[in-house]
DNA sequence: ATGTGC
């Protein structure tokens, strides 16, 4: 894959065919993917052959290797020019993101109370494979609603109050989720799972904030430095991979009638306006907001804990998801067009004035939340005006080894005595799931965000270090 | 990522 260095952090893959359009890949050298281990490259030139696809098919400089599209991927469609959705596009994970939570103590003055309050999250974080879950749902209604309601219907049935909602990336709920395209197999697959972690890279961590970047910014967020923090990561569990599943083998089937071909079968995608481009965006919301619910109720489940340890709320600072796929309005050669955008392994970047931010947020611009790998920094950035890449940046690390790799490579070490040797607790459910997350197989977060504001993707507000982690 | 997959 030949790459042409434009500008320091962006390269660029020159239009060949049966490409529609040039691949951009936002990164320094260093983080560019391993040619020989990593095909992502490859990936970011096969989605740009999608049917209306326009502007260029794009990498953030977490680009790793996915399933069709590379993870750390945008891509726009233009609707009205028969423009396609892809189920790969948006990821198995539908929905998957974050939420960040701010307590009204600083780390000085929870140290006594930390191996309490970890003790709580860890009881009340239901996580690992299969069942368990903060919400037992008592019949087909209940689960109807967070299927359309996400966690405003969280909220409205008590796990959590308004604040919770006017912070949510679309308040807590995307308005077009259409339950009846959900199979009944994804239903009950996420029946039981509704307020859990899950496992792999999930997580929820105490954080605090050790710098602040842009004062004016962080304060707008309500971020403070030593401020204790609490981030969650996580999705819609098995419903969300169950309704990929369903809707890639679905778009295979119909592709060829109309007339689509990828150089990837799973590329697998159909017309935005088609019956089954219009299916797949409807239970794909759906799941949307069945993960917003989902951390909604992790969010509850976590702030019960430490107001009855430290006596401090919780209050959200932001939630927005990584793997969607949205139908938004933006100018292309000068005219505003009606595009499906495509952010898988990206986040959305609302710049400063966007009309879809809450009236508080709208004069400094979105906050943008970016996990780092297990014992790493995270950190808190902001949408920046005239960005390129459809309001888009990276999501966090970026692995450079698959989870059989750094299993392997973890042999001989002790994951948890690693991160409790830097002062970091520990709450895990299995070596193996630490094991797979270790820092050693992810790209260094700092390059990648240093990356990411080089190459004018978003802005720095603040970084978080790792006080202690609940995982799967 | 996932009622891991060989």
């Amino acid at each position: 894959m030949e790459l042409v260095e434009e500008s320091p952090y962006r390269f660029r893959i020159d239009r060949h065919d049966p490409m529609r359009v040039p691949g951009v890949v936002f990164a320094s050298r260093s983080l560019l993917p391993d040619a020989g281990a990593d095909k992502s490259l490859d990936q970011v030139a096969n989605v740009a052959t999608l049917p209306g696809i326009v502007g260029a098919s794009y990498a953030m400089p977490d680009v790793h290797w996915g399933y069709g599209f590379p993870i750390g991927g945008v891509a726009a469609t233009d609707v009205e020019a028969g423009g396609v959705v892809s189920p790969g596009g948006v990821g198995f994970d539908i929905s998957c993101g974050v939420r960040l939570l701010a307590a009204s103590l600083d780390r000085a003055d929870l140290r006594p109370r930390l191996d309490a309050l970890m003790d709580g999250l860890s009881d009340a974080t239901p996580r690992g494979m299969g069942k368990g879950a903060v919400w037992h749902l008592t019949d087909d209604t209940e689960l109807d609603g967070v299927l359309r309601g996400g966690s405003r219907y969280a909220v409205e049935r008590g796990y959590g109050v308004q604040r919770d909602l006017d912070r949510c990336e679309d308040y807590g709920a995307v308005g077009d989720a259409n339950p009846a395209q959900v199979s009944e197999r994804a239903v009950q697959r996420g029946a039981g799972q509704v307020g859990s972690l899950g496992s792999g890279n999930h997580f929820l961590e105490v954080q605090a904030v050790a710098e602040v970047y842009d004062e004016p910014v962080a304060n707008a967020f309500g971020l403070r430095t030593g401020q204790v923090c609490v981030m969650i990561h996580c999705g819609s569990r098995g419903l969300g991979h169950q309704i990929c599943t369903d809707y890639v083998h679905a778009m295979e089937k119909v592709m060829p009638g109309y007339g689509i071909h990828v150089p990837d079968r799973q590329l697998a995608c159909a017309p935005v306006s088609s019956h089954e481009g219009r299916a797949y965006l409807g239970a794909m919301a759906a799941a949307a907001n069945y993960a917003r619910a989902n951390r909604q109720l992790l969010h509850h489940a976590a702030r019960q804990v430490f107001e009855r340890v430290t006596g401090s709320d919780l209050s959200l600072v932001y939630d927005v998801s990584h793997n969607l796929a949205k139908i938004e309005t933006h100018g292309v050669d000068g005219d505003q067009r009606r595009l499906c955008v495509h952010r898988k392994g990206a986040t959305r970047a609302l710049p400063p004035g966007h009309p879809d931010l809450p009236d508080d947020l709208r004069p400094v611009g979105q906050p943008v939340l970016i996990p780092g790998s297990m014992g790493t920094d995270s950190y808190v950035l902001v949408g920046t005006p005239g960005a390129p890449a459809f309001a888009s940046t990276c999501h966090g690390a970026g692995r450079t080894q698959s989870r059989k790799q750094a299993t392997k490579a973890v042999r001989g070490h002790d994951p948890r005595r690693e991160l409790e040797a830097q002062d970091i607790a520990v709450r895990g459910k299995s070596r193996r799931g630490l094991a797979e997350e270790m820092p050693t197989a992810y790209k260094d977060i700092t390059a990648v965000i240093e990356a990411t504001e080089g190459a004018g993707l978003c802005r720095r507000v603040a970084r978080l270090v790792p006080v202690g982690v609940v995982k799967g």
